[in-house]
DNA sequence: GGGTATTTGTCCGTATGTATG
DNA sequence: TCATACATACGGACAAATACC
């Protein structure tokens, strides 16, 4: 932003042509750009067009600038290797810090990818154009209910009972923009000095819970999920759990826990946090229903997104809030706005009325499954005795346990085959020494699963 | 969700009819609504299709289904005037609380609200479009980047700097999902005990920072901004100004001011929260560098959103990091996802990559100054010697003082002329006994705003 | 694909203050 | 003291290039 000195005898034109030079030669305004129109320009600085046209003209002179009649003036090459000044290695170095490269893999098998051969492309554009049609008559131009859109919410309502036994009304629900957001609010809404969580367990929540300086206690995981006995001794405000399918582990809450979970949470008067993020993908038995379902006490608050069953970049999550937690969230957060694009919901809201929603769920929980089925038969079949298969039956990842080879030889090897497996050491707050890698085939497509497994076996077979 | 119980007595047929029978009762299910597939159903319940089919065929010879051959089974009426037992009135409050309707008035002049009719229709459609086509081969299906997208925020910076003097690089942009939540994030890296606000100010982002329990220290707002005499006093960890405008009164913090508060920041060593929500709707002199563009020893945190220029609803804004908080926000977000959907982000990088975000800016500052001097011109004109127009010159709303007329007298009056204008109570945080309405006039059209001021007008000169 | 509205550089004249002779 | 030349700043009219439909 060129600002002007009107008090200098410094000629306002030289003031001009003296900050574009210096924006030239320090690259900051690179070749080929185009300047700002003279009228602009003179416009943004207060000025007439012609004093702008005086240190443009003076630019072109210099062979700075050239002019392209109805086109604008645009930068020259300028070669730097004559003139070398600190201020101008400086400002380089500020100015054009380059673009983060990562690494890529032919495979990557990062947990929460998900191939968008799965995508109903078709469906959702009509549904995003129906909703932007509708949006430019109306509510693209103010913000919207800080719950998020009440037809979406009463949608959302009906398909949560049927699907996961979710009990709740429209008004319990609030749109947010992922789990952690949600996860977020839910923090300022209970307000605990420590809150129980999963070990090993989601990072990304135990990380909301950090930045909120919540005191984190893990609790280890068994065979039937959170240990109970473990979380009474703890005595926390509350608790976030993945009891349909524990994260990472895989484990699901037998419905005696859940008896016992509510039960406690009623005791020792503590809130739950039920993060269902998995729960479509089930893959042998039928779906076990929600913990909120089983709540009669308002202790349970339900966590949910569309990230899993459509794509995780639409940034799309709901809650379920028992009564009192939403008393609270009305006092303290009537004056926010909803973070999801009204677009967004719009979207979502066209799509699960046609129906569209519940058919995708199916299809993909059916796709998931044949690729899940896939993948874990190879791995199942391939691997030999010194490795364990785990978390297996639901999900979109698979786990793999070795006695002999250590976490970081098996990521380095599957990499070698072009495989980017992922540690789980971020899953445990208190840290492990298990031989364990993760490998999520959400993001892979169906006809590449059998490559992506024979390229493990192929790694961890090796002998070296 | 129908859950089955295995050890009882009762058939599971029965069970199954029962329960559907009691939400048909209970008006969950309601009339005309489609029941899943006996197939899909008895997936999900994992019993016999035939027993889910023994279930709905009971339920027709009832009366309360009907069967289409190849289409489903469908919710038949049900007069439900004949029976009324406790259950079905408590669940019917339970699960059909009415959508909540709001009065709707011929002018809304809620501030934030933005007339459709300058909204780039179709520029932005086809930018979305290209966006979705580029999305489904690819980024729609991983986690972006947790700052945003790299291009994106390098045209960010690109255009802060010509527009508003910010000086960054892009990776020290934070792309997130509105004010309030980028607001949100800047509380957990800078974690002061004590934030001080503006006497009024926006009340959006107070209310995030008392939910991040933070105590908010207002501190008196006079014509050039915030009082920098008390804010010394005040001896708080951070401070939340908005310096180019000062929401709501509109004032601008001169150029003395500014250095005098980043010198204050650097003597009591806190940070500057600098919210430039309204920059670019300047009708009368011209743009005032952010103070950014002043702050040499980083101590500026810099807000901005596209709300105000394109639509509320997109839900984008963006944060320029000084490097130390940048670093807290590396350490400590690493592991958070972006709440912003990747398909608003490609969208606004394509329209800014074609030149259509500053023409777009240009041209609606433009019809803003238009609505604005209209406004101002008629209100000014109209109101007698009773009445006060203040915060002319800049923004999408002015303030009328009256020193005969309560606020809430001047809203029932202009309410039953059908202009909702708004009281201005909640901007302050210690209340005010002044009499203060705000009218924003960024949500009507061109051609309304002289009847709206019309009416305004007729609602305050009216003696009774 | 061709007509049209808009954007853009270009050129013109004018006003003002200052230095010069 | 006055006339002149020059530098600086401003606004309007025109034509070429471009974007849009």
């Amino acid at each position: 932003m060129i600002i002007l000195d009107r008090e200098s005898a410094k000629p306002l034109y030289l003031q001009i042509y003296q900050h574009i030079r210096d924006e030239i030669i320090t690259g900051e305004l690179e070749e080929g750009r185009r300047l700002s129109a003279t009228r602009r320009q003179a416009d943004n600085l207060g000025v007439s067009r012609n004093t702008v046209e005086q240190a443009y003209l003076q630019l072109c002179s210099e062979g700075y600038l050239e002019n392209r009649r109805g086109s604008g003036y645009y930068v020259k090459h300028v070669d730097m290797s004559l003139l070398d000044s600190d201020t101008v290695s400086r400002k380089l170095q500020a100015f054009h810090r380059e673009r983060p490269e990562n690494r890529k893999f032919l495979y990557d098998m990062k947990y929460g990818n998900c191939h968008t051969e799965n995508f109903p492309a078709r469906k959702w554009r009509r549904a995003m154009e129906a909703a932007l049609t509708e949006a430019v008559y109306g509510k693209l131009g103010v913000y919207g209910d800080n719950c998020g859109d009440w037809e979406l919410r009463s949608y959302l309502a009906d398909y949560l009972d049927r699907a996961r036994g979710v009990k709740c009304s429209p008004d319990q629900l609030v749109i947010g923009s992922g789990t952690q957001q949600l996860a977020g609010i839910l923090c300022q809404l209970i307000r605990p000095e420590r809150c129980a969580i999963e070990e090993p367990g989601y990072d990304g929540v135990r990380h909301v819970l950090e930045n909120h300086r919540i005191e984190t206690a893990p609790i280890p995981v068994g065979a039937g999920g959170i240990d109970l006995a473990a979380l009474r001794r703890e005595k926390a405000q509350a608790v976030y759990v993945t009891p349909s399918h524990q994260f990472p582990l895989g484990e699901v809450m037998p419905i005696q826990n859940r008896m016992e979970l509510l039960q406690l949470a009623e005791e020792q008067d503590f809130y739950v946090i039920e993060d269902d993020y998995d729960s479509i993908f089930r893959y042998t038995a039928k779906a076990v229903p929600s913990l909120q379902s089983l709540d009669r006490k308002g202790r349970v608050a339900y966590l949910g997104s569309v990230s899993k069953a459509l794509a995780p970049s639409l940034r799309l999550a709901y809650m379920v809030l028992p009564p009192e937690l939403k008393n609270r969230y009305d006092m303290w957060f009537s004056e926010y706005h909803n973070t999801v694009p009204s677009l967004m919901q719009d979207t979502l809201r066209i799509f699960m009325a046609e129906g569209s929603w519940e058919q995708h769920v199916r299809k993909i929980c059916l796709a998931n499954k044949r690729k899940h089925d896939l993948f874990a038969a190879k791995l199942e079949r391939g691997l030999g005795p010194g490795f364990q298969v785990r978390g297996k039956g639901a999900g979109l990842h698979l786990i793999i346990e070795s006695d002999h080879l250590t976490t970081e030889e098996m990521i380095v090897k599957c990499q070698q085959q072009g495989v980017n497996v992922y540690s789980m050491e971020k899953y445990f707050a208190m840290g492990s020494s298990r031989n364990l890698i993760m490998a999520g085939f959400g993001g892979i497509g169906a006809a590449r699963i059998e490559d992506a497994a024979d390229r493990i076996l192929r790694a961890l077979k090796t002998d070296d």
